[in-house]
DNA sequence: GTCTATAATTCGATAGAC
DNA sequence: GTCTATCGAATTATAGAC
């Protein structure tokens, strides 16, 4: 029936949503199933049928896309600037980056998915806009350390002064080590 | 007696190495008292015994010391590669930057303890060395956001591309940004 | 100081009625 | 599709014998 097929589809939803948020305010291991059922408003068994099990809940709830732009044409010295622009918005507006970070730590699975996010993901743009000096690894990651540090201190750990940093302040500081990392030489 | 002393000090020393190593790979929930005491070659008991809980055993393997060198005498423009070294070296011969890094994600005493040291222990050299416009707490920040990055995708998250970079080629590539948040102007 | 036994929870997962 | 009941395992923590 497409009536209950479309219920099912909005409860999927729901646990989705659901899992997103505790796995990143809590963390794979601390999120527990039965918190996540009781936030979506459903039964936990509910998510068992669902999903199958944990670990498969978290990797459909860690599905991601830094939905990077394209920079092939913005001027070379706002590259970096960009970027980092990006990232903030990608993080305002979207918890799986969080929930990455935070899980990441303690969760062999989620630390592979981040790999693959940023070698699939990252690595070409570096590829594409990077001075052709075979350190594209190597700035791709260098760019991961800046961009993924930021997130930590900001959103995980909360460190006062980068917490209250504006958006702009951000930018402005950090655009130049990114845009360094991206195409300049070393 | 001096006799029992000596040997419950090495027990409880004992029971930290331990702690701080499994705490440094599983991170806070994950590494069980159990599992610590099996490593320690001692009873699971006795860890409660010294340490009352899984808590304060977590707090004293959680001591940390930055040990950050002087740098007034370095010259201005080999205080971030400076800087970048003295990281790498400490994580290297100790895990307690590790551990807090892998617990501060999910466990909130552990990112707690993580913004103490940054305040104490490094926005001080930011006072002493920084250019005085007053921004010192972002300068710290973003120290803080660049070298925790880099630990985190280097040690905790293991991408390739940053694990496989050698010593050298991150302080050439991350010195120039500690310097500029250090000493720059914005 | 050391160890056994176990209490008290909590969690992921399953079985099965409706 | 939904819910109740519960299993089995693991964990922190305690009580108490030796």
């Amino acid at each position: 029936m497409a009536e209950t097929a479309r219920r099912s589809d909005r409860t999927r939803q729901a646990i989705l949503a659901a899992a997103r948020e505790r796995f990143a305010t809590d963390g794979y291991e601390r999120a527990t199933i039965r918190a996540i059922a009781a936030d979506a408003r459903i039964d936990p068994s509910m998510v068992m049928r669902y999903y199958g099990n944990k670990e498969r809940l978290f990797a459909a709830a860690a599905e991601f896309d830094l939905q990077l732009p394209n920079l092939t044409e913005v001027p070379r010295a706002e590259v970096g600037k960009e970027l980092v622009a990006h990232f903030l918005d990608r993080w305002e507006h979207d918890d799986t980056l969080k929930l990455l970070l935070r899980s990441a730590a303690t969760n062999p699975p989620a630390a592979e998915r981040m790999q693959q996010i940023f070698a699939s993901q990252l690595l070409p743009v570096v590829i594409l806009l990077g001075p052709p000096d075979n350190q594209f690894a190597a700035r791709a990651g260098l760019i991961a350390s800046q961009v993924l540090g930021l997130a930590l201190c900001r959103y995980v750990l909360a460190l006062p002064p980068v917490v209250d940093m504006d958006r702009e302040t951000v930018i402005e500081w950090v655009g130049p080590v990114l845009r360094r990392y991206l195409v300049e030489r070393a």
